[in-house]
DNA sequence: AAAAGTATTTTTGTATCCACTTATCCAATC
DNA sequence: GATTGGATAAGTGGATACAAAAATACTTTT
């Protein structure tokens, strides 16, 4: 498999650093739940190193819209209302639908191999654990994007599909249906495979808001505790 | 004119936001160029505190992009690439795209008509000085995505053109022309006029995407000090 | 017994301090 | 004269200390 698409696994050079990935990853896998206060104070003891870290890991978290930080209040784990949620997807439909756009030209055989070699990979993840599927699903979403060659682009995407991956989980947990989500990105695949930019633009778009409603369920209302309490 | 769009001028209510708002806006005026590095200790003596938010305020302003932080080796003003001040201009199309289209429901005779009125007073911001005009130019656009009722995309917009301020005035002063300017932005409102989404949405994205080559000249070429130094 | 006010504890925000990394400058060497 | 090496200065990252704010528990009052 072509490296195309690979997420840095170096060693964090600073503490703030380890903080955030830290914190990332137990936002990722659902050890804090949405609107859960997060103390600094045990989170750096967890990981052995002072508040003050922590602190600036939760202004970056904050920015990405992980968690939500008020003056005095402390910092919360950030929970989308109903509106959020879909506006949220509306972003990540035209975003990653651009990228799409902008990957045509660098996507040959090789890389629709490797797309489907994930496509199965995030069908076997889906056996075991709701984590690792939603995990898969984004490599595959990812390693898409990462073909634009586009670098901010790329992150900001990811930025987006950090803040709805809770809510995937809770979904594929609920309905465990991997049915569906396989022909709907063999779906993408096709498109992809078409060469027409604009068409798979179309589609990527349309897939991504089509995955909104599924979610919609398992977020609060709206107007209530999407910024903690 | 409605106040449908509206910075909060709410005075801080922590020192992290203080700093935050002053090198903001010393951004946004060109006090500091690209390339310069910010030393905390000097900006946290100007507005009379410690280092401490100072390098809080740095990492929020990284994570939009208008900084660039490297361990141990302090903060510096971001610059573009060519190639990032096109990516920028990409995302910034298709997501004001979006927010036109979302806005389209919103938009009656009052509103086309409060655009006209910024219409004007941006072209007489530009009598004065580039930073004024970029300013006005920002509300304007500003003010159309507002309208798409979307806090988030709005935000996320408005950091994206934070990073290109610095160039649009670059470009403003030197070819001083509001004329095809104001034509321009008069075509997304009448485009606004028709009632047609889809098609607003269109010339938003063109008339984004065609700003981009106008800036291009007054970027550093490629890979070169996007980083500082 | 409920409500309001008060005291106590917890937690946050900021300043200061120290260790370590990076940059600068100068001299010695080739 | 240019380059390398090392001393010195400057600056950064992180920990601790302290003050202010918020949350909590506890009275007191009606």
């Amino acid at each position: 498999m072509s490296a195309a698409f690979s997420v840095e696994p170096r060693a964090p050079a600073t503490a703030e650093e380890e903080a955030y990935r830290h914190i990332q990853r137990a936002l990722r896998v659902g050890r804090y739940k949405s609107g859960e206060r997060l103390i600094p104070e045990d989170i750096a003891a967890e990981i052995g190193m002072s508040r003050m870290p922590v602190r600036e890991a939760f202004r970056r978290l904050a920015s990405e819209g992980l968690v939500v930080l008020r003056p005095n209040r402390g910092c919360v784990v950030a929970g989308l209302t109903l509106d959020e949620l879909n506006e949220t997807f509306e972003m990540r439909s035209v975003l990653e639908g651009l990228a799409v756009r902008l990957a045509m030209p660098n996507i040959g055989e090789d890389e629709i191999d490797d797309l489907e070699r994930l496509l199965d990979r995030m069908e076997r993840a889906g056996q075991s654990s709701s984590s690792d599927w939603v995990i898969r699903h984004q490599e595959f979403h990812g390693s898409i994007c990462s073909l634009s060659q586009r670098p901010k682009l790329i992150h900001q995407i990811s930025a987006l599909h950090a803040v709805v991956e809770p809510y995937m989980r809770i979904w594929f947990d609920d309905v465990d249906k991997p049915l569906s989500a396989r022909e709907e990105h063999a779906t993408v695949i096709s498109a992809l495979r078409s060469g027409d930019a604009r068409h798979a633009e179309r589609v990527m778009q349309d897939h991504i808001l089509g995955t909104a409603p599924l979610l919609a369920e398992f977020v609060t209302p709206n107007r209530t505790m999407n910024t903690g309490r």
